[in-house]
DNA sequence: CCATTCATGTAATCGGTTACATGATTCT
DNA sequence: AGAATCATGTAACCGATTACATGAATGG
């Protein structure tokens, strides 16, 4: 019999219970899968994981088993159980609170009238390079996806269809991303006499 | 001689300074501004503002001047001091660490393939719904702006410039995000032959 | 009469990051 | 010799949300 005394798992729970869903894993392997792709859009420290796992285990959604071995650390290889797996099921339908979005270089986008336009302009290529690296990275992932497991990632019923979807936002993200970047630069590095005072200091 | 014993100011500050450079607000002001446009991409609430503001002014960073109201309760109206102009200036040129991103509904498509495709796709076109909505809105705001204030939305040293910027990456980030949605929708709702098991149960 | 706006704060709690802590093996 | 990988935890702190608290004026 379960115990289920706890209020509500928060989101990290359906992250860990997700990645648990395509097969057995132990805490590290978690902390690893919560750096990419899927970490790309939620992600977690070790320290955060351990304690999680702990809880879900506790509320009996996981369960571990002792696996030790001679050249490495012995681990905990986590399962979901059947109460997991019908969690994060009712979790997949449950409507959703309306999310809060942050990002510290559209906040210094909005300030950036205070700052000089070259070097703001800088910045912005500097990012631009960034997000086009990140681009051709999840672009990268989703060649190697076809090529390795073909019209698997295309099944509705396969976990490559999530990696799919997922990769998909990450490059349509990245993308755009790289679009207003790029549009900032425009903006910013176009000749002064477009945008200046009133009076014209043009030509020369 | 302004005090700077604190360690390092939040992100939260520099949004509270960036509004504040736009012109003298209240406390009740900065949390109204933390909520359209530009609290789209950096968001708080008043119980956090309060005390942040006692701590930049601490820090010398702005100052307040009392304002009774006869109808009203009374009010402390903030202005950014030099040294908060500085420290704004600072930031906006410091480089950043690599931005995070949380997005639940992303987390939702990684496990979308354990849950029934039409619910799925019925979720989807709700998100769909209220991304072409908030889209819509950043559109009609950028129009508001144009109508406004005209080309001093695109004079570099004008805080409409700032405001400019903000919603061109809002709208942008809405597109793709629509657009996401609606290839989700696609794949979730197509007829099952084309991605159901092998024995084709087509027809009828 | 009840909700909303203006106006400012505190307290409890939760979520998340950084740092502390240990230890064997393999790679450079 | 030193860094990286595998492996698991705890503690301190900061950031953010929700709830508690008060109170007058206006609009439906």
């Amino acid at each position: 019999m379960p115990r289920s005394q706890d209020s509500k798992p928060n989101t990290l729970s359906y992250a860990l219970l997700g990645l648990l869903a395509r097969g057995e894993r132990t805490g590290y392997d978690l902390a690893q899968g919560l750096k990419y792709p899927i970490g790309f859009f939620w992600n977690a420290q070790h320290s955060q994981i351990y304690p999680q796992l702990a809880k879900l285990e506790a509320s009996g959604l996981i369960e571990h088993t002792r696996v030790e071995q001679s050249d490495r650390p012995d681990k905990k290889v986590y399962n979901l159980t059947s109460a997991g797996r019908e969690s994060l099921r009712a979790w997949l339908e449950a409507p959703m609170d309306v999310p809060k979005h942050r990002d510290e270089l559209v906040l210094k986008a909005y300030s950036v009238w205070l700052t000089d336009p070259a070097a703001a302009a800088n910045m912005m290529r500097e990012h631009a390079r960034a997000h086009a690296e990140q681009l051709a990275e999840f672009e990268r992932r989703l060649e190697l996806l076809k090529h390795k497991v073909g019209g698997e990632m295309d099944r509705l019923d396969s976990p490559r269809f999530g990696t799919h979807a997922v990769l998909m936002r990450g490059i349509g993200f990245e993308r755009e991303y790289l679009r207003w970047c790029q549009w900032m630069v425009e903006r910013l590095s176009a000749p002064p006499e477009t945008v200046g005072q009133p009076e014209s200091q043009a030509h020369s």
